[in-house]
Formats: C-alpha cells, structure tokens, sequence
DNA sequence: AGTCTAAGCGGACTGTCAGTCCGTTTGACT
DNA sequence: AGTCAAACGGACTGACAGTCCGCTTAGACT
C-alpha cells in the first residue's frame, strides 16, 4: 500500500473531525454519513472510500481516541505498562479505561450501535480483551478468563456509563468496576 | 380498557408467531416488519396499530418467553420464589436466565438491537434487575447494588451467550456466572 | 513546464425499512 | 337489521446506508 496522497489524508481529517462534532452536537444515531460528509465539506462517496461504512467510520474513530492508552498498556511504564503484578496491572487498565469510556460515552453509545453484532470483531475491544485475558490467566489460571474478561469489559457499556457516571460519577464506576473485578480474582 | 375484539387478538397472535417464525429462519436484524406483516397475513398498518414499533415488537415477544420465569421468582417455590436464602435464589435465578438466554439467542439479540439504547427501560430487563437488585441489597448491603445487578444480566448480551454457548454449551455459561456471583457476592 | 495516469472525488441513484395516513371493513352490542 | 367505534390494510413518505461511474487532480516521471 503506497503512502496516502495528501488529499486524501486531509479529507480523512476532516471527516474524523466532522464525525466527531456531530456526535458531539446531536447524540449517537442521529449521526448520519450523509451529515458527516456534509460537515466536511466532502462528497458521500469519499466517506465511505475511506471508511467502508458505518462501523468503519466509528471504529477509526474508537481506535483514534484509545491510541494513547493502547500504547500505555503495551509498553508504556507500569502498573499500566508491564513490569508491574497482574493484579495491579489489571487494576489501573480497568481505571484508565473508565476514565476513557467516561469522556467518551457519546462515541462508545454510537460505536455500540454501529457495530452492533460485530461488538467482539472490533480491534479496539479486541485488543483491550486479548490484554484483560492474558492477565486474568496470570492470576487465576483455572478461570474462564475469556468470558470473565467480557464480563468486565462488559462494565463499559455506553448505556451504562451514562446511568452510573450521571448518578455518582466516573467514581461510581470505578469503585463498581474495581470491586467486581478484586472479587473476582482473589 | 375494553375487552380486545375477536379479530385483534387472533391477529396479535398471528404476528406475533410470524416474527417468530421469522426470527427462527432467517437471523435477527434481517427480520423487517413488512416481512413480519406479510407472513402474518396481516397489514403493516395492524402491526403498528399492535405494538407501535420494532421495539414493542420484540419486546413483547420476550416478555411473553420470559412470563413463566418472572412468575416462578415472585411466587413459585422455593429455591427460585420466596423462601428460600437470598444467595440461593440469586443464583438459582441466574440458572434459569442462562437456560432462557441459552435457548433465545435468536430473540435476545434481535430484541437488543431493537431497543437500542433503552436497554434499560425494558419492562423484562427491569424486572430482572430489580429482583436481582433486592436481593443482592440482602446479601451485601454495602455494594453498588444497582451497578452490579447490571453487571450480573450484562453475562447474557445476545453476542456473548452466542459466543460462550457455542464453544462448551450452557454449561460453561452457568459456570461462568456462578462463579463470579458467588465472587461477588461473599 | 508538460504529460500521464491511477488514486481520489462527488453526488445522483438504488433499495430497504420504519413509521404514518386515511378510506374501507367488521365485530359486537342493541 | 342497524349502528359505530375499533380495527384493518396497503399505499405513501422520509431517512438512510451503501453503490456507481464519469470527472478531477496529485504527484511522479521526463
């Protein structure tokens, strides 16, 4: 794959941008590629050359927005980066995550949506499941660690967030989440 | 209210067995209420006038899997009704949910995707955390009782059952749950 | 600077579907 | 048999995802 022509990347931009704004502005599923592309200035088509479709469009958008974390948990310093126990690790990944899904309901409620029954497909969830997983196996080896570690990512739900952090804050949530997640693995 | 005349309750019948049919043969989200209508016999328009949307639809479709359960836990016998220890019942409710879930993948993840974002408005959904919800409040009444009876139904997501019950069968579903509710709440 | 061409563009077009509307039919009660 | 409100049905609307294809242009090469 050649480097992307400039054009190109600046409309990507823009659509990101775009997207981004409207979601901001009216809430998730109101949010349509028609608007979007609108918004930026670009024609429909160029939206969906770039992005495929809908799910397309909000998973760029997830990845974009869980870049930074992503990196931490890979080789950032610890406890979120390796070097640090499992269970402290998992602990501060279960944190920082409700902090992004916090900041970012509006996004995750629309990302939800689009990819409705792809939700495990998403790289950002994989990703985020595949690092979860591995530290559950680290401490409890006999557990089902799979379903356990949908369980706990099950804690970022859009829908849910909103309830828990409108009723308690992003405190609200991690108290929950980090209480579930001691229990289960002590 | 008057009573419902001869003709609506035959054809709420009718279309309420078409979307099951339906449901049955071709996945969930491909099931389109014209389809529903037409199979039923029945104009789009009674549809409507019936159930007033895709998500009345559906929801009234689980409500009616799901009426025996909501019984045995109000008022059946023990472990599952009154009587018994609030653990017991939790769990033994839990139980039964895997095995309703288990056998209405299908319904369960044409119904959420119907209802979207009022997840939490359901009138199913909500009988099920408030019974779980007042349980877990006996058991441990320090805890987020809200947030973890979310947590709790959030093992039976559509995509997640699909996905567990596919690779070890309800079995490994049970286990699952029981093992993090028995976590969680000791 | 001039030429070439594939990558990129835009917006009209299609197909699908939820939900509405309104003229027609019919069950139930007298 | 007569009445009429409830119920019916299917044409219609509006919104939206996703496709298509003729036109434009970035940028590589001379």
């Amino acid at each position: 794959m050649a480097v992307e022509r400039a054009d190109a990347a600046r409309n990507r931009h823009a659509i990101l941008r775009a997207a981004e704004e409207l979601l901001a502005q009216h809430g998730p599923e109101r949010v349509s590629l028609d608007a979007v592309a609108a918004r930026a200035g670009v024609g429909k088509g160029t939206v969906f050359r770039r992005f495929g479709n809908r799910t397309g469009l909000f998973q760029e958008l997830l990845a974009e927005r869980a870049a930074r974390l992503g990196e931490a948990i890979d080789s950032g310093p610890p406890p979120l980066g390796p070097g640090a126990a499992p269970t402290e690790r998992i602990l501060s990944f279960l944190d920082e995550l409700a902090d992004l899904a916090a900041k970012n309901i509006t996004l995750i409620a629309a990302h939800e949506q689009a990819c409705a029954a792809d939700k495990h497909q998403d790289p950002t969830y994989r990703r985020w499941h595949d690092h979860v997983v591995g530290l559950i196996k680290q401490i409890r080896p006999e557990a089902d660690a799979e379903f356990l570690g949908h369980l706990m990512l099950g804690s970022f739900d859009g829908e849910l967030v909103r309830r828990i952090t409108g009723q308690g804050g992003v405190g609200r949530l991690k108290a929950g989440v980090r209480s579930l997640a001691t229990a289960a693995l002590s």
